[in-house]
DNA sequence: TTTATAAAATTGTGATATCATTTTCTGAAT
DNA sequence: ATTCAGAAAATGATATCACAATTTTATAAA
C-alpha cells in the first residue's frame, strides 16, 4: 500500500488499492546518469512545489517507496534531504507531512523571501547583460500566454526560471539554494492560494523588473522585486489564512 | 581504513592505521533517544564547523563509516544532508571534501550573512525582553574569558549561541536554519583564519549589539550586527585569501 | 455504544549482500 | 624514471534482511 494506513478508506469495491488513488505523485522525466535517490528527490520536490501532495496528508517512508516502486533506502535519503529543507515535516508518530501553513510563518517566509531576493538581485545587477535581459523578456512573454491559458504548473515553474535567471548571472552567488528552499516552503501554500484566486498578476511587476535591469537602477529593482513578491500572493495568502485560522 | 586510500601514507611503522590518525573527528555526547543518523550528522557538523576536517581532504562514505564504527547506511544519510547544506561537496570521483574557500565565495557568503542576520535581528527586536538581554550579556562576559584563554572551539560555539539567542526570540522566525547553514559554510575557513590571527575582536561589537537592543534602536542594531560580522574575520579572511589565490 | 486489552500488522532504522564502476596497485615495456 | 595495460581492491548505490518500537486491528468485557 502506498498510502498511510491511518487514512480510513472503505471503498465500495473493497480490497486494497494498488498504485494509484488519493496520492498521485506526478512523474517527471528520468534524467539519465543520475541516481535513484536524486530522482526521488526531484520527483517529490516537484510534487510538493506543485501542490500535488496536499499539506497535512500523512505519509510514510515505506508507503512512498511502494508508491514509487522502490526500496525504502533511496526514499529515506530523499525524504531526509527534503526534511532538512523544511519541505517535509517528520513527526514523532512515524508519519510525515507537508507542513500546513500558518499566518505567522507565512509572513516570515514572505519577508525573508523579499530580503534575500532583493539582496541577491542587487548583487547580480553589475553582471547583467542585454542578452540576459532579452532572455528574461522572452520568458515574461511566455508567461503572459500561460496566464491566459491558466496553466498554473508551467506558470509557477517559469516564474521561478525568470527569477533564477536574474540571480544566477552573478557567477559566485551563494544564495540561490537558499532561495529555492524558501520557494519550496512557500510552494504548497501558494498553490492553494492560486487555485482560489481569479486574477493573477493584476499589475505585471516583471515588466518593472525588466525596466530596472535595463536602466541598471538598483533602487527601482529593489522596489520591483519587493512588489512582485508582495503582489503575487501575499494579500490573497493573508486573506485565506485569516479565514482559515479563525475557524 | 577510515581515510581515503588516495592519500599516500608511508608511515615508518608500516601497516594499516586503525582508527586514529590524520582524520580525527571529535566525539560529541550521544544524545539519547536519537537515531544513529542524527548522531553522525551532529558529529560531522561539529567537526566541520570547528575545522577538525581540513578543507580539501578527500573522504569516502565507507571510510567515514569505518572511522565511526558504523555501517554506511546512516553515514550516507548524514553526509547527504550536509551535502545539501553545502557543508560537504560530493565530487564525481567518488570522493567528497569540505569545500575549499575562494575569495569570491567568501565575499558572497559574508554579504549574505550580513543581509540575513540584519533582517532577522530587526524582526526579532519587537520581541526582545530584558531577561533575554541579561542572558546575552552573561554570554558576552563568558566570551571575554574564552578570548583570553584562546579557547577557539568554545568561543565559536558561544558566539553562535549569542547570535542564535537574539534571532530566536521571534517565535515565528524562519531564517535560523538558513543562518546556521551559512555559518556552517563559513565555519571551516573562519577557523583557518582564526588560527592565523592574534587579536580577535579588537572592538567588542557585542557590546554595541547589546546597547542597541537595550534602547530598541533598529538602526544601531543594523550597524552593530554588520560591524560584528565584518570586523570578525572579514578583513583577515580577505587577506588570507588574497595571498592564497595569488599563489 | 464505549472501554480496556491482547494480538497482529506496519513502521523506521541500521546492518548486510550484491553489483556495476571506478580507483589503485602491480609489473613489464619503453 | 615514465608510461601503460591489466589485475586487484575499494567504492557508491540499492535491495533485502532483521529487529525493536509503535500503531492498528481484533476481541472481550462493561
Amino acid at each position: 500500500m502506498y498510502f498511510d494506513s491511518m487514512t480510513p478508506f472503505n471503498k465500495p469495491w473493497g480490497g486494497l488499492m494498488t498504485s494509484n488513488g488519493e496520492l498521485n505523485i506526478p512523474d517527471i522525466p528520468e534524467i539519465s546518469g543520475t541516481t535513484t535517490q536524486e530522482y526521488v528527490y526531484e520527483r517529490l520536490r516537484n510534487a510538493i512545489m506543485l501542490g500535488a501532495i496536499e499539506p497535512g496528508t500523512s505519509l510514510t517512508m515505506r508507503g512512498l517507496a511502494d508508491c514509487l516502486g522502490l526500496s525504502p533506502t533511496p526514499v529515506r535519503e530523499a525524504v531526509r534531504r527534503l526534511s532538512s529543507e523544511h519541505a517535509i515535516q517528520i513527526k514523532d508518530n512515524r508519519r510525515m507531512t507537508v507542513p500546513l501553513m500558518t499566518l505567522d510563518r507565512f509572513e516570515e517566509l514572505v519577508a525573508l523571501r523579499v530580503a534575500i531576493e532583493v539582496h541577491t538581485a542587487k548583487r547580480a545587477l553589475p553582471y547583467m547583460s542585454d542578452v540576459i535581459i532579452e532572455k528574461m523578456t522572452e520568458m515574461d512573454d511566455r508567461m503572459d500566454g500561460l496566464i491566459s491559458e491558466k496553466d498554473l504548473d508551467q506558470l509557477t515553474l517559469l516564474n521561478q526560471d525568470f527569477h533564477r535567471t536574474l540571480y544566477t548571472v552573478n557567477p559566485a552567488q551563494a544564495s540561490m539554494p537558499i532561495i529555492e528552499s524558501i520557494w519550496l516552503q512557500l510552494g504548497p501554500f501558494q498553490r492553494q492560494v492560486l487555485t482560489r484566486v481569479t486574477e493573477y498578476y493584476e499589475i505585471d511587476r516583471h515588466k518593472e523588473i525588466l525596466a530596472a535591469l535595463t536602466t541598471r537602477d538598483a533602487i527601482a529593482l529593489e522596489d520591483a522585486i519587493t512588489n512582485d513578491i508582495s503582489d503575487g500572493v501575499l494579500r490573497s495568502g493573508r486573506n485565506l489564512l485569516a479565514v482559515t485560522e479563525a475557524a
